[in-house]
DNA sequence: ATTAGTTTTCGACACGCTGTCAAGAAACCA
DNA sequence: TGGTTTCTTGACAGCGTGTCGAAAACTAAT
């Protein structure tokens, strides 16, 4: 058989690329196509279709970006863990010029209730996956640093109220673009949680 | 001159409960023009782009929420007041079936960085001023508590995360459709902000 | 070395969407 | 009634996705 001749994984990531700045509607496969330099019908053949090369791209990015999460809630007191994972999620959010904005929280927003309900659901489930693990994540974080005394109140709670912040960061972010802003409530919510402690 | 053969309103009507239901980008001026009985010419004659007649007929989205924004924020106590306040919001975003989400932060994470720059800053900024007025009525409703002795803190801090946490849950609504999980967020950011006063 | 078979690539096509434009239609005013 | 103005209509260009068949390129078998 023939050999391929483009790189699969070099595709999704220049394809993921141009999916967080520009958006999965906002992204034509003749840009990735152009980009890549590869003809568009050829990311049809190996691919499928544009959604479809969205979700592996972006599991690609969901696996690296738990990784991160992972590596930031590891390691300190429960206050330097949780300001570590605000800190990454506030700077994957700012990353790029200009900022691309949470691609997750894009995702979920952008998707949806358009018209194909085929693919979608799949992009949905995804999304929410990503969200799921790292509440998941939290949660742990704050369990353990409840059994060291650094916290006290429900972990599940806590973490999904951080969670939710998080995707609340993401909006605040497209809406003024104001990254000192975003600090600000990143650090008032962890005295807010960590202080509910001592009630 | 010829008088037009459609009402503007009715049009704004129709317009924005497509927008709403399927995303700016998801609906098309056809779906428009079929629903309102009207030729897609027309619009363009009558508003010239999509973008703008999104954004008048989000416009009129707008204005009839912050009404009930401050209608919710209007009476009773402090914790009655922001119970209101999240109540109207989640049910906002349950309103439809299925459940339609949040307009504005749909909008403001669908659009972004597409390619047209132009009137997507006018979006923007559209969205951007409707969360910036609901931020004020919150932190007005949290200093007038505060005089009263009903929250002892920051309003400007505490009405900002609560606004990170209303956009917050519109994402999560998006990711999980879980009304319930909604409210108990809800409840527990009500309980985290008033908690603070008995620090 | 030649040939058969398979996969990739390429180009043309159908279809839908946005936006423009010119020509037709309808009302109003003089 | 005639002219002007505005709205409506339909055709068009341009770009997007996705499909299809034919050509090209490589492997493997004879």
């Amino acid at each position: 058989m023939r050999p391929r001749e483009f790189n699969h994984d070099d595709v999704l990531r220049i394809a993921f690329d141009q999916f967080w700045r520009k958006g999965v509607r906002g992204t034509s496969l003749s840009d990735i196509a152009r980009d890549a330099g590869v003809q568009r019908g050829s990311l049809y053949n190996a691919f499928g279709s544009k959604e479809a090369l969205f979700l592996l791209a972006y599991e690609r990015y969901a696996g690296d970006y738990l990784g991160a999460v992972q590596t930031a809630l590891g390691t300190g007191t429960l206050r330097k863990r949780l300001t570590a994972f605000f800190d990454l999620t506030i700077t994957n959010f700012r990353s790029g010029t200009p900022p691309r904005g949470c691609p997750t929280t894009r995702g979920l927003m952008e998707l949806g209730s358009a018209q194909g309900e085929g693919l979608d659901e799949d992009a949905r489930r995804a999304f929410a996956d990503l969200v799921t693990r790292i509440t998941t994540l939290v949660e742990d974080a704050l369990s353990a640093g409840a059994k060291r005394g650094e916290f006290s109140g429900a972990s599940g709670a806590a973490a999904l109220h951080i969670i939710t912040v998080t995707r609340g960061l993401a909006v605040l972010e497209r809406a003024f673009g104001d990254e000192a802003q975003l600090r600000k409530i990143a650090a008032h919510t962890i005295d807010l949680v960590l202080g509910a402690t001592k009630r």
